[in-house]
DNA sequence: ACACTATCTCTACAAAATAGAGAACGGAAA
DNA sequence: TTTCCGTTCTCTATTTTGTAGAGATAGTGT
């Protein structure tokens, strides 16, 4: 986490998409998630790339999951939180608080 | 801004510093206002790069201020939002509540 | 002219975000 | 059992963002 206090951003949307999805968290089902909450594609390699760093640095563990899971393909790799990982997000939204405190924007428009 | 509709988290707080301190942001004031709500050190460095890269982006704008400001020192670059910046501050903000949303995290435990 | 001070600029590097191609795995089809 | 195929993961490479620190600059006051 930067300095700030704050993690980067889409570290921040993974980890929120784990503690959502529990135990049933893995590599598609959390860019699904991504994409449905952002509007917009997400690739796979942006995903893996971010849920890797976020291991490195002990805030998520993986597993991988039952060979027979009557399924074709791949075995799936799940992840979930562990607490220092829950305490970064505690700790981000906390200062992101500070900041936006007492700010005003004006509302964008309404589309008509 | 990324493609999640989410802004840099450093380029947000400097966003941010910006619309409260209004025209009289500039380097040292936005690196004081961003140490108070972070609790840490900033580099001048930091904060400027964002800046440069803000302006780049067109999201905000800079001038130069008077000379005769009767004080010592190279005169200060002001910088200012743009309505562009607010806007982006406005989907950071709505994509990030959508990602947040529902999302339950146990209190951190006070020190006692 | 000179020193002093506040502020800005530059360079360099580390970390995070992102894309895309391709490899691996295992069930299904033949 | 061999080949095919769908799903998921891994790897490589690039761009963007975040950060530090040294040093250049433009004025004030002496």
């Amino acid at each position: 986490m930067g300095k700030t206090g704050v993690m980067g951003a889409f570290e921040e949307m993974v980890l929120l998409t784990l503690v959502r999805q529990g135990e049933a968290a893995y590599g598609v089902s959390i860019r699904r998630e991504l994409e449905e909450r952002a509007g917009n594609s997400v690739s796979m390699g942006a995903v893996y790339a971010t849920l890797d760093r976020l291991e490195s640095k002990a805030l998520v563990r993986s597993r991988v999951g039952e060979e027979r899971e009557s399924r074709r393909g791949r075995p799936r790799r799940y992840y979930t939180v562990l607490p220092a990982g829950v305490r970064e997000l505690q700790q981000t939204r906390a200062v992101r608080e500070r900041m936006w405190a007492g700010i005003e924007l004006d509302q964008p428009a309404e589309p008509s």
